[in-house]
RNA sequence: GGGCCCGUGGCUCAGGUGGUAGAGCGCACGGCUGAUAACCGUGAGGCCCUGGGUUCGAAUCCCAGCGGGCCCA
């Protein structure tokens, strides 16, 4: 059914029967047609209607950044919100799925910055205007938002595409400044100067989960300090960034660990004796004395750059005891910049040191560097080891390949910067935090109680500011007289308050919302910090923020706390903690209660995707190949949903084929349906003819419901599209259709056709609905030719069915049953192909041959399919086959040495015998008599060894639990419709060649022997209804397609018109 | 250095609660075909990463190690 013929069919409001199936799966315009009929008949919107009143389900969608197109990574994640939501609300839930956009911060700022030739923060102010910079930001954003919506609405994703809640909202700011306003009345909000992370690139602090980390080369130097002590001691130091020695205040040392003063040559070196081997190992030295760190604190030295670094000469530079130190590496004696390391920043806070740090926001030295002033810090390596080299104090310069920490979006290696920013003190309600985490259910549940319990413990106070543009601005306004501090936390109460500047337009952005200035108690102007927020908190907050909290309540009162999140396992550090932190700030609890923790998509070697590498795959690329839906049913099919997913096209193309046999089942369905007018409707079930066969079938579709209910609830998705692919596969296609083949041909309407077209149909409805959530498209494409044809009463959308299923129609015998006839019917084929002997000449029987009363019983129920299938004319079952005839023989080993020269005699003798007999004897006395020549000799069971074998004609195959025997005696009546059967396959070849209606009678010209005419001759009705021959003429046709055939041996020349 | 995950035929992966190792793809051979650009059968191909332990019994549970990935220091 194609989107036109659909609009044809509600316009006139008239039932159309079954119509028969396009020939080909075209995935490509099928699903644009689908998914213009959702668009042109709102079916989302009205199905969002239909369980309006129904019990509720909360989902909360993660958002992605607004940044450019969307990669298959984006793709899993909302395919999988999408197929389980679909589920959800199939099973009655009135769902909630707004989608979300994460709009602000640097990447954004970064993509602008390339777009319009910036490359420093100081021109976003100076050429461009902050304003512009802002207008642009959010121009891409929002152009970007556009281009990804089309994209998941190709994925066919539902999702309220219309009204998304978006972070650069007024409204969205305003819930982001009322969490910022419960921080600081719960004095969570602070200032303080710390060692952050920094990008001097974008000139801004960067939280942890804003760094890469990748390997790079450093420079790797030991330098000597002279001590003020002794002339020609040093203490030895190690370091990756020469950058900061200007900043050196102390140099720590381990209070337990031994340090040795070492003498190599004319100098003395102070360092840990552990250590003394890695450096010195391969010269002579001499240890004159070991002492405890702790015997070393407060030693005097001199900063080794004095002369480069005039100010260092004002500070005191002594050896401090640190339980930091470790022996990994290095010398055991730590450089300590407090103004450049998060470990050095303790340690001098611990004892008063000046926290010096001669480095601008750009990363350049300032003034009080001396020689080094204006210098970028990493470019000034070199001269710093030149430097500390003329001095005589370089004892080795090598460089080293290590994990190093990146800024997230431009790449540029990062700093550590004192500097005073915003923090969240999260070390205050870490443990609530930890709490908290109990009340949620994760899938894995690893993920939960291990991996995100662990970073929650190691969490450390959150830096929230920014010193940039396009973000949310902290609503922190400071008296510029007093410094009394104001945290607004509404645009309500910032209208009350302030007294200069405008409230409308985009005043809340920069730089507008700058103007704004409120009048302190004191008299003086508060003016507000310059800094935006972390985008992370963004997104933190989006709970309540997209339900308009606190500004609205209904919204969040009914949906509050989300029953439902899922995203990437990248989000640990992300969103899932971002929303713990924002939700114990604003309501003291999370926001979510269940959470599946998906995995990353990687390229066929596992190798994360990546432009550089020229691996990434484009979810555009797989659609337009294989269509959405093969992508959809891939994705949650090719691995676990919690590990990572190796894209690998060959496994997309295996489940494409799965699509296409499907789509043979449907065209098959749809074929005989159409010719006959089929309405399901029009039958009870009582007036039909249904075999085994069709109650078995139904059976698996419940059962299959079953699964597939219990899969996606647990979200095991990837049981479900496994379950779904067994089904299709195996029992429909490879069985169900295969058995009823014959039925599709009685003509007339009979019970028995009835019955197989009745349970085909509501199998394939069935199965519809099952494979819906995950394969929207092809779902509602069939649904709409196969039910909504004869069903009057049928929603109008297949994604408005109800997701239910059937106990009773679930015959677990039964469904056993058929296995074991498979089987049985299995071994048959193999028992036949020992023989050379074709499946479409029949056999005379087959006899089924088993211990098992299950079997038997099997055989016995399903015996006509058995007959069917494996094509024979009798079929007996037993529970042993009672023409096999055993053979007795001698065993040489044991008579051999008793009976030397009688051997043979009693070999002959055994031959005579019936086997069985032997057996039986040897059963009950363990002895068997044998006389020759008046003689009698005993025989024991060691001395006879058995031997079966089978009349002739007879083949045998094994399957679980049992054997078959197949007698593949030729008999004349055999041959003949073995020849029949020959007969009827070539002119049905020929039907086909020439691409005959299935329902078109012809006319069949035979030339062959008169032998082969005598043999099909009882036939000749069978083989004409069969091919539909109105005349079957033994002579030659002059016009007509013609072509020669071997039949055997036999040569024969067939026409067909 | 710490936390978590993963390691099963050539490839992609099933095997939540211990009980004779499975599937698909690929390969080889054979068969079938009026739903079939299809399909079916058979075969070859496995120290279930290694080593210990628990157990009558371990791919599965425990410990240690090796290799890979992610996160953090």
């Amino acid at each position: 059914m194609y989107y036109n013929e659909l609009i044809t069919k509600n316009d006139r409001r008239i039932k159309m029967p079954i119509k028969e199936a396009k020939r080909s799966y075209k995935p490509k315009i099928l699903e644009k047609d689908i998914q213009d009929f959702w668009s042109h008949e709102t079916i989302y919107e009205k199905i969002q209607k239909m369980r309006e009143n129904n019990p509720k389900y909360s989902f909360l969608d993660g958002p992605p950044y607004c940044s450019g197109r969307i990669h298959l990574g984006t793709a899993w994640n909302k395919i999988i919100k999408d197929t389980f939501l679909r589920f959800k609300s199939m099973s009655g839930f009135n769902v909630r799925r707004q989608a979300g956009w994460d709009t602000h911060g640097l990447p954004i700022e970064h993509k602008v910055e390339g777009i319009m030739n910036i490359k420093s923060k100081k021109e976003i102010e100076d050429r461009i205007g902050i304003d512009v910079f802002v207008k642009k930001c959010r121009e891409f954003a929002i152009e970007n938002k556009f281009i990804m919506t089309q994209q998941f609405k190709l994925l066919g994703v539902w999702m309220d595409w219309d009204n998304p809640y978006v972070t650069f909202d007024t409204g969205y700011m305003e819930s982001c400044w009322w969490t910022l306003q419960k921080a600081h009345q719960k004095d969570l909000l602070i200032k303080d100067l710390r060692v952050i992370t920094w990008c001097p690139r974008c000139e801004t602090a960067l939280a942890m989960a804003e760094i890469d980390y990748e390997n790079k080369d450093d420079p790797s130097i030991y330098v000597k300090f002279p001590l003020k002590t002794d002339d020609k001691y040093y203490i030895l130091i190690w370091t990756t960034t020469p950058w900061t020695l200007p900043a050196n205040m102390a140099v720590c040392v381990h209070p337990d660990f031994d340090y040795a003063y070492v003498k190599v040559g004319e100098e003395v070196y102070l360092m840990a004796q552990a250590l003394i081997d890695s450096i010195f190992g391969d010269q002579d030295y001499e240890v004159i004395n070991v002492v405890k760190g702790s015997e070393l604190e407060g030693i005097e030295y001199y900063h080794p750059l004095l002369d480069e670094i005039p100010i260092q000469r004002d500070f005191k530079h002594i050896i401090l005891p640190g339980e930091h130190v470790t022996l990994t590496e290095g010398t055991g004696c730590v450089h300590t910049a407090p103004g450049h390391g998060p470990d050095d920043f303790e340690i001098g806070k611990k004892y008063g040191l000046p926290i010096f740090s001669p480095v601008d926001e750009a990363g350049l030295f300032k003034e009080d560097a001396g020689k080094y002033g204006g210098e970028f810090v990493k470019d000034a390596d070199p001269y710093i080891i030149a430097d500390l080299d003329a001095h005589g104090l370089l004892l080795k310069a090598e460089t080293i390949n290590h994990r190093y920490g990146f800024c997230w979006r431009c790449k540029t290696p990062i700093i550590y910067l004192a500097t005073e920013q915003w923090f969240l003190k999260i070390t205050a309600i870490k443990n609530k935090m930890l709490k908290e985490l109990e009340k949620v259910e994760w899938i894995p549940s690893w993920a939960g109680e291990s991996r995100f319990r662990n970073w929650v413990e190691n969490a450390r106070d959150w830096t929230i500011s920014r010193q940039r543009y396009w973000g949310i601005p902290i609503p922190i306004w400071i008296c510029q007289n007093c410094g009394d501090m104001m945290v607004i936390g509404s645009i309500a109460e910032l209208k009350e308050v302030a007294s200069e500047g405008t409230i409308k337009g985009d005043f809340i952005h920069r730089p507008h919302v700058d103007e704004i200035i409120i009048k302190c108690n004191c008299g003086g102007n508060m003016k507000r910090i310059p800094d935006v927020l972390d985008v992370w908190i963004d997104s933190g907050v989006a709970g309540w923020a997209a339900l308009n909290y606190p500004r609205e309540t209904e919204l969040f009162e009914e949906w509050y706390p989300y029953d439902f999140i899922t995203e990437g396992h990248d989000q640990t550090r992300g969103w899932f903690y971002s929303q713990l932190g924002c939700g114990l700030i604003s309501l003291d609890s999370i926001p979510y209660r269940k959470v599946l923790m998906h995995g990353f998509t990687l390229d066929d070697e596992g190798k994360k995707m990546s432009k550089s590498l020229g691996n990434v795959v484009e979810p555009d690329e797989v659609i337009e190949k294989y269509g959405a839906d093969v992508l959809r049913f891939y994705l949650l099919w090719g691995n676990k949903p919690w590990e990572d997913l190796k894209f690998n096209w060959e496994e997309v193309k295996n489940v494409a084929k799965m699509f296409n046999i499907l789509w043979n089942v449907y065209v098959f369905t749809t074929t005989y349906m159409a010719i006959d007018n089929f309405n399901p409707t029009l039958y009870q079930i009582e007036d039909l003819k249904l075999r085994d066969e069709d109650y078995w079938i139904m059976s698996r579709a419940q059962s299959l419901t079953k699964i597939v209910n219990e899969s996606l609830d647990s979200l095991y998705l990837h049981k479900a599209t496994r379950s779904i692919n067994q089904f299709i596969l195996e029992d429909l296609s490879r069985w169900y259709i295969r058995l009823i083949r014959g039925r599709t041909w009685i003509e007339k309407e009979d019970p028995d056709k009835l019955g197989a077209y009745y349970t085909l149909y509501h199998v394939m409805k069935q199965l519809l609905i099952v494979m819906s959530p995950i394969t929207p498209h092809i779902s509602e494409e069939i649904y709409q030719n196969l039910v909504r044809g004869v069903e009057d009463d049928a929603p109008e959308s297949i994604h408005m069915e109800d997701w239910t299923f059937n106990e009773n129609l679930i015959h677990e015998d039964l469904e056993e049953s058929m296995n074991v006839v498979r089987e049985i019917i299995e071994a048959c084929a193999r028992a036949r192909d020992i023989a050379r002997y074709k499946l479409r000449w029949p056999v005379k029987e087959v006899i089924i041959v088993s211990e098992d009363f299950k079997i038997l019983k099997a055989a016995r129920k399903l015996n006509h399919i058995i007959m069917e299938q494996a094509n024979t004319k009798e079929l007996v079952s037993s529970n042993y086959f009672e023409d096999i005839k055993i053979n007795a023989k001698p065993n040489l080993k044991t008579l051999g040495p008793k009976l030397r020269g009688d051997v043979p005699k009693v070999a002959a003798k055994l031959a005579e015998v019936d086997g069985a007999d032997v057996v039986k004897a040897l059963e009950s006395d363990d002895k068997y008599e044998v006389i020759i020549e008046d003689q009698l000799i005993l025989l024991n069971s060691e001395d006879i060894t058995f031997e079966t074998e089978l009349p002739e004609n007879i083949v045998t195959a094994d399957f679980e639990g049992g054997s078959v025997f197949v007698d593949t005696e030729l008999t004349l009546e055999i041959l003949s419709e073995s020849m029949a059967r020959e007969l009827i396959r070539r002119i049905q070849d020929m039907r086909k060649d020439i691409d005959l209606d299935v329902e078109s009678n012809i006319q069949v010209f035979l030339v062959c022997s008169k032998q082969f005419r005598e043999l099909i001759k009882t036939f000749l009705g069978f083989i004409s209804h069969e091919v539909r021959a109105e005349k079957f003429i033994f002579s030659p046709s002059e016009s007509g397609y013609t072509k020669k055939w071997n039949i055997e041996d036999e040569e024969i020349i067939i026409t067909i018109k």
